[in-house]
DNA sequence: TAGCTGTAATATGTCGGAGTAATAAGGAGA
DNA sequence: TCTCCTTATTACTCCGACATATTACAGCTA
């Protein structure tokens, strides 16, 4: 009985060490299974093709009931990671099937050594979508939006982004940039890459001091919103993007 | 016992007929009941806070085990859509946490009737993305690449768009394009927009005839990424998303 | 050698019970 | 009367065993 929770915990210390964002997917004894797999898998551990020794041997091996390994194949199975046939065990599924947006897939992408080739597509993505929603947050933000990012930017300067708070109100803003796109689908999938991509930017300010104060970039993207000047805003949040790549680059390649 | 297999039938005929399609999902049993509350949840016949009444008088109600209704709740939870608790039961999350982009949900979205503002963010999105990749396509297509293009694009023209297999031509053409852009995240999100509208599609194709040739339309984005000109593989693929975009507009307010 | 059929292996579906965590209600103290 | 704490209910979580359906593989037949 004590051995399921030595696994589980063992799973959630695995999770890069952030305790607050252990909660969630690693909480109950199945997610830490699809953690634990989907990190496997997302780090080339099982390649596509390769199969999961059987259920059975599987719930045995990790000392689990095979109703928790069922579950958390499930949820795998939901992401599009694998496939499971009678008889033929369960496949893990080749990379153009996996929901490399869900933002559970991102996290398990980034939880080990992240893939340098995926990275850059990730950026690449989002050079092409921030830039497009701010575009369309000039042209259709309101009084309202306005005033969020004005507080999430004078939040910013008080703290700085060395500081929880400050990281916070970096996040605020640009929430706030992208409630005022009004398009949820847009706002979902650059909420899942936001995220995905701020995993990346912890390690950077562990490992060094910003190369640059981001304070103006981040004005001269308000400016360009509040005062409905779309294409303004479009290259002002493409030259955010570009720094932070150059940032993610440098860090990763230290 | 029969009981569950009527559920089971009946779970799948709702899916809008397509018989082939029915497999994946809808097949096991946790996956029709999956389906028919991930579409109850899309269609708004539950609102984000909504609890689901308790497991065990759900899984009666439907007439299932409870571990069949476990399995489906796993998939949606896995998916954004709910969240259980002890005590509070299962409840349907805000919007904001739905994962919009996988490609399930967007099935579930689209099985009903599809939400008039939900469709237009995603061909806003469309427009965003798919230019942007017919730009990446051009400048990174190798003569593989233009090959499996100029193939699909014969096929389309001996069959036409009204066969299945012209259809199926569209989409290894398209398919071809985003294998060029050697970006997997893109891939990803491409395809799966482009699944949705698909859908979509086939409403129109079976309403009324083509307005217009697309023929002429696809051959230019083809040419311009032969090319290598990248400006102008964008443009044409925005025409392109552009006439879709009218095409379903006008068959949805028929 | 090719095609078919039977069997064994394996996943799927089901059930009921024990355990646990979180909420809500009720009681005690200030 | 208000606040805090205790308690009890409620619903999820996990478990292991059993029954079923499907498939891959091998062995057999033509």
């Amino acid at each position: 009985m004590a051995e399921e929770r030595r696994l589980l915990k063992g799973a959630e210390e695995g999770e890069g060490g952030a305790s607050k964002e252990a909660r969630g997917p690693g909480r109950r004894l199945h997610g830490a299974i699809a953690h634990k797999l989907g990190t496997a898998i997302l780090s080339g551990q099982y390649a596509p093709g390769d199969v999961l020794s059987g259920e059975v041997a599987f719930a045995e091996e990790l000392e689990v009931s095979r109703s928790a390994y069922r579950e958390a194949i499930q949820v795998l199975t939901a992401k599009g990671l694998v496939e499971s046939r009678p008889k033929a065990g369960t496949r893990v599924l080749p990379r153009n099937r996996w929901n490399l947006l869900d933002p559970e897939v991102l996290a398990w992408a980034f939880a080990g050594e992240p893939d340098v080739q995926f990275v850059r597509d990730l950026f690449e993505l989002r050079a092409i979508v921030e830039p497009a929603a701010a575009r369309l947050a000039a042209q259709r933000r309101t009084r309202e939006d306005i005033k969020l990012m004005k507080d999430a930017l004078a939040a910013m300067r008080r703290h700085t982004l060395a500081t929880e708070a400050g990281r916070a109100a970096d996040r605020d803003f640009h929430n706030a940039i992208l409630n005022s796109t009004r398009n949820d689908a847009l706002q979902t999938l650059s909420a899942s890459i936001g995220a995905a991509v701020n995993w990346t930017t912890q390690f950077k300010q562990r490992a060094r001091a910003l190369p640059r104060n981001p304070i103006p970039d981040h004005v001269r993207v308000f400016d360009a919103i509040a005062a409905g000047d779309a294409a303004a805003a479009a290259e002002a949040m493409g030259v955010l993007v570009d720094l932070a790549l150059e940032d993610t680059a440098s860090a990763m390649t230290r």
